[in-house]
DNA sequence: CATGATAAATAAATTTTACTCACTGTATAT
DNA sequence: ATATACAGTGAGTAAAATTTATTTATCATG
């Protein structure tokens, strides 16, 4: 099923298997390298020997989780028309990768920004590749005319993020549910249309 | 000017104001206890006198912090008419905090949610209050037909936390300024009225 | 105003944790 | 055969967090 067998120790692969697992269950700051050695079947040395530190570790996994994340997203973009319907389906598949892999929800929404080297590591630079797909929606959204022009783009990306990341903090954290299909379908109708009521007819679908 | 100082010891307060002090500068996770007992001019046993651990210290700074910015909220909020007028004056105090009070603004946004215990402490509890005043506001503009009706209240609640986070996130990570009147109009704005284009004559001020 | 009780603070010991390093086995290519 | 490169080990170290025993200061009361 995985293809990145190749020429990957099976001392490595262990190793960072046993770090998304025990990352199912509780946070990185409680989780020991003797915890990750034991689970992996290997000594403690050999974590060393293929990462930094423990949080090189947890960029590792991150920048997995987040390779195939910008794979499938850009495969979901793919003959969609419309600013606004190419938002609304990164909102999909943002909260739909955090409702199925709660590592890489984990990860990003807790783990990472407390930490100064993140913002070094491979697994940041795809999270900026995919914050330019987004700008690109909305600049394409502004160009069209689909999307109000009075407003930076910077604050609309930060709504977008920020509404699915608090939408999805209690699945991280309480284990909790998050139906993705509801609640991208809100999101997308809350930031697209706002919440002042207004006259009904002018709420329209694009 | 502080009134907290009636039988609370002298090391203690000098604990925390170290603790506040270097939180300033610097993740939680890459301070020490030894940094913050020099620091404070202290042996590190006495921080072990009047806190767990070092997360509980964390927490503590976060409670005196949030007890002030409850005070200031509540005061804020009065004599201020209409459901979204609240929301953005809720909106432009959180903002006005995070922009005035790195600390509090990192610890919330970077520090907490990844401990299990921040959960249970007081910080939390005031928290909750706050989200309780929150919700409030939005119950009311729903009772009164200022706000939508077809939206989850916490949807609603969780956008807006998320938009305010997320614009101050490179304020605290990389100390970037914010604006809080120009970025706490914008979000208003954005998410009373969308960011989808429409009729200029529809977009009304409430 | 001495004294016992209580709280504040210390100093050093203990434990836990992350991380290092010198070494062993093994497979492969020369 | 043997050198080389790589996977993996395991014992060790240093630094960090936390505990404990002890001393110092505070202060109300007989």
């Amino acid at each position: 099923m995985k293809e990145e067998n190749l020429s990957v120790p099976p001392g490595k692969q262990k190793i960072v298997r046993a770090m998304r697992s025990l990352l199912e269950e509780r946070a990185f700051e409680t989780i020991t390298i003797a915890e990750i050695a034991a689970e992996a079947g290997v000594t403690e040395g050999l974590l060393y020997k293929y990462f930094r530190d423990k949080r090189d570790l947890l960029h590792h996994v991150l920048k997995e989780h987040y390779e195939m994340f910008i794979t499938q997203i850009e495969r979901d973009l793919q003959g969609i028309d419309g600013a606004l319907n190419k938002l609304r389906k990164i909102i999909w598949a943002s909260i739909e990768r955090y409702a199925n892999h709660k590592v890489f929800a984990r990860i990003i929404i807790l783990e990472t920004r407390n930490s100064a080297k993140y913002f070094e590591t491979e697994a940041y630079a795809l999270v900026r590749q995919f914050v330019g797909i987004v700008d690109g929606a909305i600049k394409e959204g502004l160009a069209a005319g689909a999307i109000r022009a009075d407003l930076p783009p910077t604050l609309i990306r930060n709504t977008i993020f920020g509404a699915i990341e608090h939408s999805c903090l209690r699945r991280v954290i309480f284990n909790e549910a998050v139906s993705t299909n509801e609640t991208s379908r809100l999101i997308a109708d809350l930031i697209f249309n706002g919440i002042a009521s207004r006259p009904k007819q002018e709420r329209g679908k694009t």
